[in-house]
DNA sequence: AAGGACTCCAACCGCCCCACC
DNA sequence: AGGTGGGGCGGTTGGAGTCCT
């Protein structure tokens, strides 16, 4: 048996809210506050409206301290930050803006940020310049395998799923434009990675996926030597700082259009 | 100018958690 | 200890506004 509903929907309204609505809810919690309840307030104060309803349309909307309009670069690091240390959980990254909801975050995520943050590799428009170097795969290098050895991972897969995360609270995220995968070189292609003896393994058909590297004793010359072989340069390792943990989220429209060797499935590493 | 496509965001839905009885 | 119900949350939707062709 499912739960009952916490209101009569057939004799409450929805929709929009009025301006009048509106004044009557704020004058209502200005005067008396929610009383600890928020099903029995509307009642109280002769709004025909679920409980619920109010509920939102006094923490999103009217409340006094709300922000609205656009995010600053700050809040975008942060909400940046946030998401990549804990996922959508909306509330405990509003939480840390001040006047901004989770309803606020968590549009401002799914129409804008996420967008910003999936420039395809291939727009002209992008504000990094393309590494001078294809991305190179030296033998002599093994940073793949060293990652392998640093994780325990072993494949995609592995890596995927690895949720292990040592991003310290606090801690400014990778600017948007790092967060692209490195831009096509003209001349390159996947045929150069894999002539390279460092083969690479058919991990998975998701087009999706986390790669992540760490090492015990913060950011290393391998991890330098990673950042490079994946086209970042220095400036990238750069704003890593001391800390040993990053990783860059693939997903196909922020990289399938390019040459990456990571996201070319026809190919493998091991 | 028109209408189809796209964007944005307020609001809703339904599930989970937890305090209370 | 178990049931109940309110609060809180993340995901999703609907529709108004804007852009594009």
């Amino acid at each position: 048996m499912g739960r009952a509903p916490c209101c009569d929907k057939a004799n409450v309204k929805r929709g929009p809210w009025s301006p009048e609505e509106d004044a009557v809810l704020k004058s209502y919690l200005e005067k008396h506050g929610t009383g600890g309840n928020w099903i029995a307030l509307p009642l109280k104060a002769g709004l025909k409206r679920c409980g619920k309803s109010c509920r939102l349309r006094w923490l999103n909307y009217l409340r006094p301290d709300i922000k609205h309009g656009g995010f600053t670069e700050e809040e975008d690091n942060i909400i940046l930050a946030l998401y990549n240390n804990i996922g959508s959980r909306w509330s405990v990254i509003a939480s840390h803006l001040p006047g901004r909801t989770d309803n606020d975050v968590k549009n401002y995520w799914n129409t804008k940020l996420k967008k910003k943050l999936m420039v395809p590799c291939s727009s002209n428009s992008s504000s990094i310049a393309p590494p001078t170097q294809p991305p190179l795969l030296s033998s002599s290098t093994s940073s793949i395998s060293y990652i392998k050895e640093e994780t325990g991972l072993q494949n995609y897969s592995d890596f995927h799923h690895h949720d292990q995360l040592f991003m310290p609270p606090g801690f400014g995220f990778v600017p948007s434009e790092f967060m692209q995968f490195p831009a096509p070189v003209e001349g390159y292609s996947p045929a150069d990675a894999s002539s390279s003896s460092v083969t690479m393994e058919n991990s998975s058909s998701s087009s999706s996926g986390y790669f992540k590297w760490s090492s015990s004793g913060g950011v290393g010359s391998v991890d330098d030597v990673l950042l490079s072989e994946l086209g970042f340069g220095s400036s990238f390792s750069e704003f890593l700082g001391g800390y040993g943990y990053s990783e860059i989220k693939m997903e196909e429209n922020m990289g399938a259009p390019c040459h990456s060797p990571f996201l070319d499935t026809s190919l493998s590493y091991s």
